[in-house]
RNA sequence: GGGUCCGUGGUGUAGUGGUUAACAUGCCUGCCUGUCACGCAGGAGAUCGGCGGUUCAAGUCCGCUCGGACCCGCCA
């Protein structure tokens, strides 16, 4: 037997029981006579005492032991005498004396320690992944990340939805991200993609009479890296027949108020807070705001328009924006140098190619731009933007995208740098009626914004040929805390209208029967009307925990090259491989 | 594809172009029967990510390269 009970599981109430414990050496103290070890497993800690007057032979074994060993040890939980007790720990009140100790292997000196507030570089944990793993602040996660799938399943299961599996091995499809491609044997020159999500399947799931489905599912997209995107991530993916789009949010909002209450304790209120996509770009710059903070955007165009200001009045002849930020009583927190650097700087990257502003003062406005504002200017500035003494104006003007990408990141940037934002909120937010479709400088013709099967607003496409980019889809994202946390949309359902949405894609008539012509199909076998959405698992898991990289909630991630430093892949492979599959990579390798 | 930052004993850091690369922690050895950040004494451990260049002299300056972090583009 290696254990009988577990280390964190002991208390007082344990005394003079004798137990056999099982884990890790967290910590040795070797006071020459007596042995002290700190003995970790999952559930806690414990002290463990080696005394050679109980044990000679155990006592002998264990001045060999050295950190990271692991052992199972066998010995009576006594209660620690008075001046022994250890307030700091949980259970510092009890210890138990080993009489027999078997060391289950050794361990070498783990490059960094075995505990929560650690120096070691990410490369170096990620390196030792299963040693980072072992600390108590990783477990949690997982042990957290384990708990919110067990609870969505829960709520999807008591409300009937059937878990069904989908291909991993599947079709390149060409809209949307980069496909992971599998080279197929069978097949010569031919690939499968992995699943970028479910969507087409749990779309046939609907016309298959499944009603409601849903899967915890994993999703591959080849883009690059950011600290909240993986190369692969998990999604509880959700679909339902007889979809009213009401209910359906409804519902989501019910099983995130449940994950909430069963996760943290807290109870998020109902309705969620929702935004149309214009609205959120417009008052926050950004599709996936942060409302735990105000400092909204102003739109101040006609005002700038007015003012002796060149580049003002040129955005607005141009179609563009003036928009500022007012950041309250922060003026004198600021230096010139510091705006016009360091705020600037975290503008440029958008495209804007500067940064101005203003310090409000009791009877005037300071700042290179004030010159520019004459008096009924500057009264019509403060009404517009609430400016008070103190107060600090930060102000873009360039085309709509740029001053609401520009704005916006900065609004974040003060967010965060000023201490803003109340970091124990949870601000679910719905973002409604995106437009269906972007127009793409690159590719020349708009694409899908969310996907293609997304259904329109019927009284919208009379304008999907006059005004494509104007047509609104009945799509719909969850957003958490500034974090994208999913999307979703009712369906097309009806073969002429998915016939028509492919054609404002650009898609020939046989180019969309080869790529989708079998959902097509489907849809005239009595597909019923449906529509759903999908949540970030990961996301999810990464803000109820707190972290800051998704790294953090993955078991084995992987870094910003899409590589995993602990296994080394991807890795080159054999020639025969190649050879089996119909490849040649030696272009490649000059 | 582009930008910014980082790379020095196991780990984390310091290090004006100039002797034997410093500090903390960890590790090893010895001593120690009530420690829990145990203590005390001693010791080992670095081709300063790699390659090339400038220089009498490079951890330090320059170029390239590899690896990592963050961001822009990209991510239906």
């Amino acid at each position: 037997m290696y254990r009988n009970t577990n280390c964190g599981e002991l208390s007082v109430a344990s005394a003079s029981q004798t137990v056999t414990l099982a884990g890790w050496v967290q910590k040795r103290r070797d006071l020459g006579g007596v042995i002290f070890i700190d003995l970790r497993d999952r559930s806690g800690i414990i002290q463990v005492v080696f005394n050679p007057s109980v044990s000679k032979e155990a006592w002998s074994k264990a001045d060999k032991v050295r950190s990271e060993y692991c052992l199972s040890v066998t010995g009576e939980v006594m209660k620690r005498a008075e001046e022994a007790i250890n307030p700091k720990v949980k259970n510092g009140d009890i210890e138990v004396m080993i009489s027999d100790i078997q060391v289950l292997n050794t361990s070498k000196t783990p490059p960094f320690p075995i505990e929560d507030t650690i120096d070691a570089s990410e490369d170096v944990r990620l390196k030792y992944r299963y040693l980072d793993l072992r600390r108590p602040e990783m477990l949690n996660i997982f042990k957290l990340r384990s708990k919110v799938t067990r609870t969505l399943r829960r709520f999807l299961d008591d409300r009937e939805f059937l878990d069904i599996e989908t291909p991993i091995l599947t079709k390149s499809t060409p809209e949307g991200a980069r496909d992971y491609l599998v080279p197929s044997r069978v097949h010569p020159g031919e690939f499968y993609a992995l699943p970028q999500s479910p969507q087409l399947f749990k779309q046939l799931l609907m016309a298959s009479g499944m009603e409601k489905y849903y899967q915890i599912a994993r999703c591959f997209r080849d883009e690059d890296l950011r600290a909240d995107r993986q190369p692969e991530f998990t999604q509880v993916d959700i679909e339902m027949s007889f979809f009213e789009v009401d209910k359906f949010q409804a519902m989501i909002e019910e099983m995130l108020v449940n994950l909430m209450k069963e996760i943290k304790g807290i109870d998020i209120p109902r309705p969620f807070q929702r935004l149309t996509y214009a609205q959120a770009m417009d008052l926050y710059g950004s599709d996936k705001p942060d409302t735990r903070f105000d400092l909204k955007l102003i739109d101040l165009t006609d005002i700038a328009a007015d003012s002796t200001l060149k580049v003002f009045k040129e955005v607005q002849e141009r179609g563009g924006q003036v928009k500022a930020l007012n950041v309250k009583g922060k003026a004198s927190h600021f230096s010139r140098k510091q705006v016009d650097e360091d705020l600037k700087a975290v503008v440029t990257p958008y495209g804007a190619k500067g940064l101005a502003w203003l310090k409000v003062e009791e009877n005037a406005m300071k700042g290179p731009i004030a010159k520019f504002f004459d008096e009924d200017l500057t009264a019509r500035l403060r009404e517009r933007l609430n400016a008070e003494a103190g107060d600090l104006l930060l102000f873009v003007a360039d085309k709509k995208k740029i001053v609401a990408d520009s704005l916006g990141a900065l609004r974040l940037h003060l967010g965060k740098t000023l201490g803003l934002i109340d970091e124990s909120a949870f601000n679910f937010l719905w973002i409604t009626e995106f437009p269906l479709l972007a127009y793409s400088e690159e590719e020349h013709r708009y694409l899908a914004e969310h996907h293609p099967f997304t259904m329109p607003f019927l009284e919208d496409m009379d304008k999907i040929e006059s005004d494509p980019g104007s047509v609104r889809a009945q799509s719909y994202d969850m957003v958490l805390n500034g974090f994208e946390l999913g999307s979703g949309s009712e369906r097309i359902c009806n073969h002429a209208m998915q016939e028509k949405m492919f054609k404002v894609l650009g898609f020939s008539e046989e180019r969309a029967e080869q790529q989708f012509g079998f959902l097509m199909q489907a849809f005239e076998y009595g597909t019923p009307p449906h529509g759903g959405m999908a949540l970030g698992i990961d996301r999810i898991v990464m803000l109820l925990a707190g972290c800051s990289s998704l790294r953090d909630t993955i078991a084995f991630p992987k870094t910003a090259s899409a590589s995993d430093v602990l296994t080394h892949a991807p890795s080159e492979v054999s020639d025969a491989q190649l050879n089996e599959l119909h490849l040649d990579v030696a272009t490649l390798l000059k």
